[in-house]
DNA sequence: CGCGTTTGACCGGCGC
DNA sequence: GCGCCGGTCAAACGCG
């Protein structure tokens, strides 16, 4: 991981705005990563509107976001060793995503297709003799590189790695990181179904900061919270916060936004959150087709066609 | 007993 | 071509 930490410097804006502004500042990874930074209340907004959601109390409580300086020597890794990284310079990795390129292709329709591209099946033998087909992350046409979902990267002041966010994960690995004494653990959705995975990991400059990423896309409800804490992606969309979260919506200088939103959130990309079907509404889609023309936040960050997949 | 975690090994991409 | 490293697998293990 050489070439990433040449891509951080408008993460590094942006982490250093959102410490010195306390509001969310959305960033862009180097290829279809992206990175949040905020304020707590505001940041569990967020999350519903990708279908991550944070129980009230604990996102209120003892997790804040952090937008903090630390930030972007985190963000240098976070968006390490993604796909595709192959052909993007350093400055355009920045500024313009290869948005035609293979996310295009990527049948990104969900990660939770009808049926689970996963092993499921692949409880055989030894990785030795590892079918060659049983990840759908992993399988690749030959030629082709291996195809990534769009991760999105939190950073997230906790003293617990693990952050609740309202979904059920299984940790299926552990790796040391290099440069950070910190091992990075690895999680998956423990929905059949689903292929979202999640990274966690500590910041090596600041333990206090967790960082966390995203990959794939739910296709399901969230889990019940007890205590009447449930956390539904309804509940949540139609919530009306979420509107107004749109213009508080703040990036630095060097970095552009809503305008370039493509280059960090292209229409033949899905963000990580629920798709349409999984995000309908109830009875009424009012809540979301009433949001302003940018189509509050997600609508900042994710082009329609995206959200009505 | 079922589910989740731990952990060592393996695989594949990438840089040199 | 080789070695490094990130990501994943799956058996073993632990816990409720």
């Amino acid at each position: 991981m050489d070439d990433k930490d040449k891509v951080d410097d408008p993460l590094k804006s942006a982490a250093e705005f959102a410490a010195t502004e306390s509001s969310w500042s959305l960033g862009a990874e180097s290829d279809n990563v992206y990175s949040f930074f905020g304020n707590t209340d505001r940041d569990s907004s967020i999350l519903n509107e990708f279908g991550w959601n944070f129980p009230p109390s604990e996102a209120a409580g003892d997790k804040d976001v952090v937008g903090g300086s630390g930030g972007a020597g985190g963000f240098d890794r976070i968006d390490d060793d993604l796909a595709g990284n192959s052909s993007t310079t350093p400055s355009a990795s920045a500024t313009e995503v290869p948005a035609t390129g293979k996310i295009t292709d990527e049948p990104l329709s969900s990660s939770c297709s009808d049926d689970p591209p996963e092993k499921s099946t692949a409880s055989g033998g030894s990785s030795a003799s590892r079918p060659p087909s049983d990840t759908a992350s992993k399988v690749k046409k030959k030629g082709q590189k291996r195809i990534r979902q769009p991760r999105f990267a939190f950073m997230t002041k906790s003293e617990v790695d693990h952050l609740e966010d309202g979904y059920r994960w299984r940790k299926y690995g552990q790796k040391a990181v290099k440069n950070s004494p910190f091992p990075r653990s690895y999680y998956r959705c423990t929905n059949t179904k689903c292929t979202v995975k999640k990274r966690v990991e500590r910041s090596s400059e600041d333990p206090s900061i967790v960082i966390t990423t995203y990959e794939g896309q739910h296709c399901h409800h969230t889990v019940g919270f007890p205590r009447g804490g449930l956390i539904s992606h309804e509940a949540a969309f139609t919530t009306h916060q979420l509107t107004p979260l749109a213009s508080q919506f703040y990036l630095p200088a060097g970095v552009q936004y809503p305008q370039e939103v493509p280059m960090s959130a292209p229409e033949s990309r899905q963000i990580p959150g629920e798709s349409a079907e999984a995000r309908r509404l109830p009875e009424t889609s009012q809540p979301a087709n009433q949001l302003p023309t940018d189509e509050g936040l997600l609508g900042d960050i994710v082009p329609p066609g995206m959200r009505s997949r």
